[in-house]
Parts: structure tokens; C-alpha cells; sequence
DNA sequence: ACTCTATATTTCAATTACTGGCAACCAGTT
DNA sequence: AACTGGTTGCCAGTAATTGAAATATAGAGT
């Protein structure tokens, strides 16, 4: 970003990534843990433990680390709190369904500052995929999520080259809230020169029809 | 606890702190996180910033920190993973309801290892009331939640004076899964002397009643 | 326009708290 | 018995962390 002398604990990301791992595998044993983040085993252990010690983790009987308490008090807490949590909750069997549907990585993106911000996915079977966008920011003005977000051809699914990477195609689609504004775009990405012609032809109407599927559940949902 | 020589990262428990304190309350300012967490402004920032950069933060246009991308990722990953996450969020609006209709603190707590942990909470609005036992854990034999847990009683409230503090007093009921399975407990716990005759009984009937309505709800739900 | 306050950000040198390698130990498994 | 994976303790070197203080920024009030 911009800064020379930020210090940023070392310890602290290691401490992250960890969490990152462990949650999103559901389970990891020590050993596990510590060659996918990279780290000596000791290294690993003591903040493992530094995690369980807090609550975010919890250990089981066979010594495997799995999400704890602490964890799960704040996760709670931040579906019920924040509306980007319902959107991600709501859209993820869609984003199934359209990967189920198109064979492709596909994802759920919306607007953050003047970025466009990828923030769940159903990633394609296939061996040659789409994968790992999520938490990533890509620019609004050269990309079809962008365009999807921005309202600029509502109604109507994109299908583009992407202008991110050469040998990514996207068709996409935006996805109204209850108030019909423009909340979300979902958007089907996959390699482009197997996501063409006709399959893309079929992307773009899974897309649109999935968008519109998840745009008529979150008008459903309740404002509790 | 136990440990002479291990050191656990400090800076690595600052941030979880930070963490907890900026999604527990939903947003915070800088200088507010500094306080809650009791650390010089300079510290609190590079630490929060540690978060932003890793996405589990994100940071609002008026410099308020708030959970970002990367958490609400793993919190969702949790939620979809964990059955004891789905099992809070159904409870949450239990308690609420339990709390609202006697005035008391109640908690949902669960079977862990050998002890009984609580793992959320609805917080009586009175000065005077039982507060900040989410994420503790309390032995089985000599409570009520562990009474309950393991089936001692079926079917029936536990009043009783708890053991663990002397002046509070509990009401409790257990909570049954889809297979009839005793999944969790409902408790009521208040002061002792507020929580007598009159009122531990309506307590007792109140806590009995939600216990059925969770239990009710968790049959219905679709193992989607 | 100017001051005043409150908050946020940056800098920097001192130091400490952290790392990670190793060795020994333990408990299961094969 | 040998092997695998986990746990603990020790330790020396240093890179990483800290927090006071200086500086910047922003609103509010006059």
C-alpha cells in the first residue's frame, strides 16, 4: 500500500493464517497445520495453542484443531450483525446450483469503495478451473462485474473476455435487493477458450436465471 | 493453567483482542478499540491494520473498523460446517424470547469433553443480573446444566441453586436434536435471592416451554 | 480566517519478546 | 522394535515489536 516502517507483527499473521487454515479445512491435525501455512513445527504448535488458549480453536480428543467457541461466538455474531453475512449465507446453494449447472468456478461479488470485491464461491470440479478469487478486488471500469454492479445493462447478462487475465472468460449477472437496488453480481468464470460459443451462450442464461432466483429469495427474507 | 516456558505470541493475542472486541461490537473507531482493549493508540493501530491488511477487518470511509471479507469467508465456512453453529443460530431468538419473558440472563450451553461450555447468550436488561459466562465451562456433576445434559431429569425443568457460584440461581431445561438425541440445555440463570419461590417457578415453566420450541425447530430444519 | 480539540497517522531508537533448531520423551501403530 | 506424530523444554541471537512523542487531519466554534 504505502507505508515503509509499518511493522506488522510477524506473529500476529502467522497467528491468521493459522486460524484461516484450520477453519477452512474444518479439521487440521498439528502436522497438517503446520506444513500447509509453512512454518516449523514448533513455531506452529505455540500458536496453536495461543489460539486454543483463546477459545478460537478448540482441540479433540485425537489432538486435531477444529473451530472453538470464541470463534463461533464472533461468527454469529457477525452474520447477525452484518447484511453482507445474510447476502453470502443466501447465495451460496445458488452459487452451487450454477456451478452444478455450467460446469464452472462460479461467484458472488459486490462493491467495495471503487472496487468490485469477490466474496464467495462454488469452485468447478474440473481440473482446470477458476480458483481462488475470493477476498480479491478487481477494478469496475475494465471488468463485466463491474459493469453488472454499476447497473450499466441491467437485465441482461455480460459475456466478456476478461481484461483481468488474458484466459479468463465471465458471464454475469446482477443480483437486486429487496428494494430492487443492485446489491451483488453473481458471475461464472472459467478458461476461455473453454468457456465460448455455446457453452457460453448457456452460462449467460444460468447466470441470469440464477441471479434472478437469488434476487426473489432475499426480497423473501424476513427483516427480523 | 500450566505451561512454565511457553511463550505465546503477544502480539498475536493483541490482535485476537482486537478481533473480538471490533466484531462483538459490530464497528469501532480506533480510539474506542484502543480503550476496550487497553493498548496506546499507536500499538491498537498497526494491529488493526495487521487485520485490515489480511481482510479480516475492513475499514468504512469514516475510519471505523468493521469485519471484513476474509472473516465473514471463515465465519461462513464455520457456520455451514459446524452443527454447533447452526445449533446457536437457531437458538439466539429462543433466548431473546427466554429473557424477555422473565427478566433474567439465559444461556444455551452444550456437552464439551467432561464439562458443560455455554455458547451464547441473551442478557437480562436489568442492573443487576448474571452477565459474561459465554465461553466458560462448568463441571457436570454439581450443576444443573449438567444435570440436564445428561438426561438426569428428562422432561422436566431443574430449579436449583448453583453450585459453581454461591448466589445464582438456575432454571434449566434440555434441548433435543432431530433423533431425539439431548443436544444442548436452556438455562435461566439470575440472583438468588431475586430468582426465588414466585419467580424460579415462572422461570422453570418459561425455560421448559422454549426448550420444546428449540427442540421443535431443530426437527424441522432440512439437513440441506 | 483562525483557534481549539479530538482523532488519526507517522516516525524512530531501545529492547524485548519471538523464533526455530535440537534433543529427549511419550503414546499409539505396524 | 522400529516408526510416526505429537509434546515439552531449553537457549542464544536477532529481527520484530513497542509506545512516546511529533505531526497531520478534520470538525466545531468564534
Amino acid at each position: 500500500m504505502s507505508n515503509s516502517t509499518l511493522h506488522v507483527a510477524r506473529s500476529a499473521e502467522r497467528v491468521l493464517s493459522l486460524l484461516d487454515a484450520v477453519v477452512s479445512a474444518g479439521a487440521l491435525s498439528l502436522g497438517e497445520a503446520a506444513k500447509i501455512v509453512d512454518l516449523p513445527i514448533s513455531t506452529a504448535l505455540r500458536h496453536l495453542k495461543t489460539l486454543e488458549l483463546n477459545g478460537y480453536l478448540t482441540r479433540a480428543a485425537d489432538g486435531s484443531f477444529s473451530v472453538g467457541p470464541t470463534f463461533l461466538r464472533l461468527a454469529v455474531a457477525s452474520l447477525e450483525a452484518s447484511p453482507m453475512a445474510r447476502l453470502i449465507l443466501a447465495a451460496q446453494p445458488h452459487l452451487d446450483a450454477l456451478t452444478e449447472a455450467t460446469g464452472e468456478s462460479s461467484y458472488l461479488a459486490v462493491l467495495e469503495h471503487d472496487h468490485a470485491l469477490y466474496l464467495a464461491t462454488a469452485e468447478s470440479p474440473r481440473a482446470i478451473r477458476h480458483a481462488g478469487w475470493v477476498g480479491r478486488t478487481v477494478p469496475l471500469d475494465t471488468t463485466a462485474v463491474g459493469a453488472a454492479l454499476n447497473g450499466k445493462k441491467p437485465g441482461s447478462a455480460h459475456c466478456v473476455i476478461s481484461a483481468v487475465e488474458p484466459d479468463v472468460s465471465a458471464a454475469v449477472a446482477a443480483v437486486t435487493g429487496p428494494k430492487g437496488a443492485i446489491v451483488a453480481a453473481l458471475s461464472v468464470l472459467g478458461p476461455s477458450q473453454r468457456l465460448t460459443g455455446k457453452a457460453m451462450k448457456t452460462a449467460g442464461i444460468a447466470v441470469l436465471k440464477t441471479a434472478g432466483a437469488l434476487s426473489v429469495d432475499l426480497a423473501g427474507e424476513q427483516p427480523s
